[in-house]
DNA sequence: TTGTGTGAATCCCTTCACAGCG
DNA sequence: CGCTGTGAAGGGATTCACACAA
């Protein structure tokens, strides 16, 4: 049905089903392109053009219901429905992910936990228990989880995403610095801090010496 | 002298400079734009497009020096120096960062912890002290800070920013969830977990429907 | 009149193809 | 030869502009 979605898109979908949620108004309102397009950092006819790919359900003359807008924009980045999680990598980022409120509040439950550090392994976080690195077949298999957070060290990581693959994982949210191989099937979203200080000091160093 | 580079020339830049330390292989020798593009996403005539915007150092008949071209790239990125860095917001997210060994390693020096928590205030972190708030402008004077990490709440976000940049700030890389306002000047880079769960859980559900 | 939906035009990034240098 | 550097060609995404519906 869908035709081919650049991720420049995607970016700019959730973007604006944020923007729906800060703009403080009722469901049963209306919003314009317009106004969508000044809360991000884009124009009112690439709004337009964004949403025309799934279909046409604004009203001319008067916007989009902001209900019905939230509604499909959730079916269509797939977060009408609960995740379930499995975070591997029991470390700094994977404890603030998991008290990240966003996280769950938008539809990511987290059902496990693993570590290969014997001393965490068995650590209670919240109603989790940390689990060792042998049970990931099993917890992903059991649990039903769907998508894994890669939160190990880089020489552990492509093991670990060969393992959760093959358990049946479909998408992986990868911390950790390497290229991840895995079939075309399973998506992976890598998670790049190095390159944003990268893009950062390239932009302030080229803005010094390029005006 | 370097023209307009888009965003995605940077990223690969990035990764570029990255691929060259994983390469196993001396400085002195040399690596093709084949090479190269095998280990990013990309493909040949790519490495060289995007090096060909810098200048021309790479030797017909042979490849790019891998020192000489490791060096280059530095400079483009605005690396071959160090960044003095505040982190703004001592919590989970920025531990983690704190902790990120990649982090220092590529040139990125904290130099000052600021969180708003009074049980925070004072705390030892390595050689740091964790210092209130209202210290932001001194020690950003006072340090040369550069660069700031801003993990704080959605609803302090752009409080901290207003002040930093004001106080002379040249970047911030940001994990609260809405857009700051800054000047142009100032480069923001965003950090945004949920955007990245949403395309992945996007490209599952497209998959599946798809094909 | 207002604001959507959408072909057409435009712009920009990527890919091609090859001249040219080592 | 081998591989870079780069104009030219191609393809995709954004912007324009306007018909049309409420």
């Amino acid at each position: 049905m869908t035709r081919r979605i650049p991720a420049s898109t995607i970016r700019r979908l959730s973007h604006y089903l944020r923007s729906l949620e800060d703009l403080g108004r009722e469901g049963g309102e209306t919003v314009s392109s317009e106004e969508l397009a000044n809360r991000g950092q884009t124009t009112a006819a690439q709004v337009r053009k964004d949403l025309s790919h799934f279909g046409s359900f604004g009203k001319r003359g008067l916007g989009y219901r902001i209900d019905e807008l939230r509604e499909r924009l959730r079916q269509i980045l797939g977060v009408d429905r609960v995740w379930k999680v499995a975070l591997v990598g029991a470390g700094r980022i994977g404890s603030a992910l998991f008290e990240y409120p966003a996280f769950e509040s938008r539809g990511y439950e987290c059902v496990a936990i693993v570590d290969s550090d014997p001393q965490k392994i068995g650590a209670r976080w919240g109603e989790l228990t940390v689990q060792g690195p042998d049970e990931i077949e099993r917890l992903v298999a059991e649990l039903g989880v769907e998508l894994v957070i890669l939160a190990v060290p880089a020489q552990a990581a492509q093991d670990i995403a060969t393992r959760v693959v093959r358990a049946g994982v479909k998408g992986i949210l990868n911390f950790a610095p390497i290229r991840l191989k895995v079939p075309p099937t399973v998506p992976v979203e890598d998670v790049n801090l190095v390159m944003q200080l990268e893009a950062l000091s390239f932009a302030i160093t080229q803005h010094g010496s390029g005006a």
